[in-house]
RNA sequence: GCCCCAGUAGCCCAAUGGCAGAGGCAGCAGACUUAAAAUCUGCAAAGUGUCGGUUCGAGUCCGACCUGGGGUACCA
């Protein structure tokens, strides 16, 4: 597909031939995982001798075997944990399967099995992947998220929520996507369609379990700050629209009684509480319950008739911005409370019935929503703001600027940030309204009625209510006789299928009682399992408290940006739970973080529709781990997409090789004191290592590969032309590939190590020492301009002094030449490297 | 509409405000070979999306715009 000929050299090799002299990562894949594991190289000491560091890739779902976007990510995480590790931390590496969801049920109803066989049986075959892949993790530490040992203390926590009011149900409209028949959160509908599988999503009034993230909504906001510059800041922003404070004030408008009906009280969010003059009508949401009680009976009919219009769309048509306003009037009246003005009280469709309080004062001078639902129903528009633009009643366009206030009483005259406070002053002296923050962040919906999931643990009395389950009873496992279409989705959780399963005594009274048949939101689990790594076997809570402050906050936290929202918000929402609960120090689960790319064919994403995939296994078989990683690494910034059909593997391969054979010419002793090496080449061994630990810190590791390849071709040239294969040079600029290159090729570096002599593992040979003398460079180019333009080059020792640097260019036949007798009026020294004469 | 990010040789990408090129791919020429592949050596190739500004000096900083990508959107 993209490549031609040129693989065939690295392809079809055996063992053997390694000791032939040719470069066979088959014979390296064979010999070094055995290696490793007998080393137990990637296990922390865990005993506080060194500094630790916490580095972590976003865990798999077990989707089948490994593909190229899970090798690009690992590449990149596993630079960073190898990177620590050479630099002498104590790297905490791991890796676990977020198990639970819905393919495996699927599959299982498809196959007439249990999730848990497809789910193992992928996760088996992912293991094996990432072992021959050769990603530096703690074996030791696995885990998954739908072991009954895990989602136990899922349980645990859903437990301690509960306690703290954190855990609740309600009734409400839901999301609920028709095909996976399940509720969703908001999070997980994308326009108006399941995240999962794109069926267009509606609405269903359901009792459900929440989160209360919204109590958390501040804290999620504010303490972004801190991970400023450290997380990318499309993450950052993107949460930060998510959680959507605003500010402005509630305005409470009194509803006139009218007959039968009794006067009520309705408020109002509004971010423009200093318009509150200009409102001219009221609006609430067609679809919230309220109008229900509102409509005066003359108007009930049409009311209803036009609700049932508005659940008849669906939310992609609904959100069109561009739709026409449609309301219709509910017959009552509501009292501006700075104005006395009555104002009629429409029912329409472009107020969200689940943002603010569900209801909007109509303000058409300076809304343009308000104003087309003004000129639609012919109300009066009134405006209140001076902003020098034309009148809005009469062109149409609402005025949202900034202006001097008019038509508004006490108000007149003021400017916007005047305004605001003053309004809210005086709707505070009548009682009427107070400043307010409002979010967009809603709770968090975490019940869904499918069967491969963490079991909620409550039960349901009809005596006693909602009973928790003791914590000794954890977990609530999973019933395992449910098979094939027993698991089909219903509408409602199959687990309420399995009667043996629900039917329990209550906990408290001991009479008849059911279990809760929902299961947890998959996000559920994955909020937490960067806590349970750090002590995965504790059987006396969710994590050890002795051992998690040690390795929490995570020091590198790496995956793809589709989880900007979803899964960051929600770990770190429970990071801070379980902070306020005591267990743990840290209030940010991860300090820094890094978005790969994905991996592109031909600027298209990798899909089976588009028929474009290209098979990771393939790859690996054609040019070998190493190459393949060296490639993606190399192929751009880790935030940019690889496009497959722009790089090439073959390319990386023949460097890997090139490298490689710089172990084996190096003719001296391993332990050579490199002192009286070639100058020059040390100077540029010294030199990128020096540059290279920079770039790494950076995350430009692409980088840091243009420099290793600079450093094998200067080692190269300096054994066939130069300083020769016996220099101690040689050795030292082939040992500190041998390094670098671990932290990309380990492979390679491990087979470059060997041969020059050194016991496994390279991963631990230490990131090399640079020498500052031997960075220092004999002489350097300083260039001389004259008005900006290089017209000379001058050849001057590194520590020459602006003075004389100043003289010397001055003296250039060139710069002479230039100027032409010409005055001078400025020069502007940067010694050692350049000279900018400015003439009169 | 609003908010982010990115535009540098044919392509992927580098360049603390200081010589536009580090590296790779593709290309061309040469060496080796009976020949080819592989390997090695060398060469050529853009003035940095556009316009303006700041500066002695701008790919880099500022402003406007264009193009592409991503996010978000009757959010009151």
């Amino acid at each position: 597909m993209t490549e031609k000929a040129g693989y065939v050299s690295v392809q079809s090799q055996t063992e053997e031939n390694s000791d032939e002299g040719v470069y066979s990562f088959a014979a390296m894949e064979a010999r070094w995982p055995a290696v490793w594991e007998d080393l137990n190289v990637f296990a922390p000491l865990d005993d506080g001798s060194k500094e630790r560091r916490y580095v972590l890739d976003m865990f798999p779902y077990p989707s089948g075997d490994l593909h190229m976007g899970h090798a690009e990510a690992f590449a990149m995480g596993d630079v960073v944990s190898r990177y620590w590790r050479q630099l002498g931390y104590d790297v905490l590496h791991p890796i676990g399967w977020d198990s639970f969801g819905l393919p495996a049920e699927n599959a299982a109803i498809k196959r007439n099995a249990h999730p848990s066989e497809w789910t193992y049986a992928n996760i088996d075959t992912q293991a094996e992947s990432f072992k021959r892949y050769a990603i530096s993790v703690d074996w030791s530490r696995r885990l998954q998220t739908s072991d009954p040992e895990y989602y136990r203390w899922t349980q645990w926590l859903f437990k301690r929520f509960y306690e703290r009011g954190l855990a609740y149900r309600k009734d409400s409209p839901v999301n609920w996507c028709p095909k996976d028949q399940t509720v969703l959160a908001n999070e997980q509908v994308v326009n108006g369609a399941c995240e999962r599988c794109g069926t267009i999503v509606t609405k269903k009034s359901l009792n459900q379990w929440y989160f209360k993230i919204t109590d958390y909504a501040d804290r999620l906001l504010d303490d972004m700050d801190a991970l400023q510059g450290n997380w990318p800041d499309r993450v950052l922003a993107m949460q930060r629209n998510w959680i959507g404070r605003s500010e402005g004030a509630h305005v409470k408008f009194t509803v006139e009684a009218a007959a039968a009906q009794p006067e009520m009280e309705l408020t109002v969010f509004s971010t423009r509480p200093d318009t509150v003059f200009g409102a001219t009508f009221f609006v609430v949401a067609a679809d919230a319950p309220l109008v229900l009680e509102l409509v005066a009976p003359e108007h009930a009919e049409a009311l209803s008739e036009y609700r049932e219009q508005v659940k008849a769309l669906s939310d992609i048509e609904r959100q069109a911005t561009d739709r026409e306003k449609t309301g219709v009037f509910t017959g009552r009246y509501a009292v501006n409370p700075l104005t006395g003005d009555r104002l009629p009280i429409w029912a329409a469709d472009y107020v969200l019935a689940d943002y603010g309080t569900g209801a909007v004062m109509g303000v058409p001078g300076h809304d343009q929503r308000d104003l087309d639902f003004a000129r639609a129903f012919d109300l009066p528009v009134r405006a209140v703001v001076d902003t020098g633009q034309e009148d809005p009643a009469v062109t149409g366009v609402a005025t949202g600027g900034e202006g001097t206030m008019i038509n508004s009483g006490p108000l007149n005259g003021l400017a916007k940030a005047e305004a605001v406070p003053a309004a809210i002053k005086l709707l505070e002296d009548k009682g009427a309204g107070e400043k307010f923050v409002n979010f967009r962040l809603r709770d968090w919906l975490l019940s869904r009625q499918r069967f491969w999931g963490t079991p909620i643990p409550i039960i349901h009395c009809a005596d006693c209510g909602e009973v928790p389950v003791p914590d000794d009873q954890l977990p609530v496992r999973l019933p395992d006789n449910l098979r094939g279409e027993a698991l089909s989705p219903k509408g409602t959780s199959p687990l309420a299928a399995a009667g043996d399963w629900v039917n329990v005594s209550c906990p408290t009274c001991g009479g008849a009682a059911r279990r809760d048949t929902d299961t947890m939101d998959t996000f559920v689990d994955s909020s937490w399992y960067f806590l349970r790594f750090v002590s995965p076997q504790y059987t006396e809570g969710p994590f050890d408290p002795a051992k998690v402050n040690d390795w929490m906050p995570v020091g590198q936290y790496v995956g793809g940006v589709e989880h900007a929202i979803l899964h960051l918000l929600y770990a770190r929402f429970f990071t801070k739970v379980i902070h306020d609960m005591g267990m743990l120090e840290a209030t940010e689960p991860f300090s820094r973080l890094l978005n790969q790319g994905q991996v592109l064919n031909g600027g298209k994403a990798m899909s089976k529709s588009l028929g474009n995939g290209v098979d990771l296994g393939q790859q690996l078989d054609r040019y070998g781990v190493d190459a393949v990683r060296l490639t993606m690494v190399f192929a751009g910034p880790p935030e940019d997409d690889v496009d497959w059909a722009d790089v090439s593997p073959s390319g990386s391969a023949k460097f890997l090789a090139r490298a490689w054979r710089l172990g084996r010419d190096v003719d001296s002793a391993a332990g050579t004191d490199p002192a009286t090496g070639d100058a020059a080449l040390r100077s540029i061994t010294h030199r990128t290592v020096h540059e290279a630990k920079a770039l790494l810190e950076g995350h430009k590791f692409n980088v840091v590969i243009a420099k290793l390849m600079e450093l094998v071709n200067a080692t190269r040239k300096a054994i066939d032309t130069g300083a020769g294969a016996a220099d101690p040079a040689v050795r030292e600029a082939a040992e500190a590939v041998a390094v670098l290159l671990s932290l990309f090729a380990p492979y390679t570096a491990e087979d470059m190590w060997n041969a020059l002599g050194h016991p496994a593992s390279v991963a631990n040979a230490g990131f090399p020492t640079v020498d500052q003398a031997l960075l220092v460079q004999q002489s350097v180019t300083a260039v001389v301009q004259v008005k900006g333009k290089v017209r000379d080059r001058l050849e001057v020792s590194p520590d020459i002094t602006e003075e004389e640097l100043r003289e010397l260019a001055l003296a250039s036949e060139a710069v002479q030449k230039t100027l032409d007798g010409a005055g001078i009026r400025t020069v502007i020294v940067r010694a050692p490297k350049l000279v900018n004469i400015v003439p009169a």
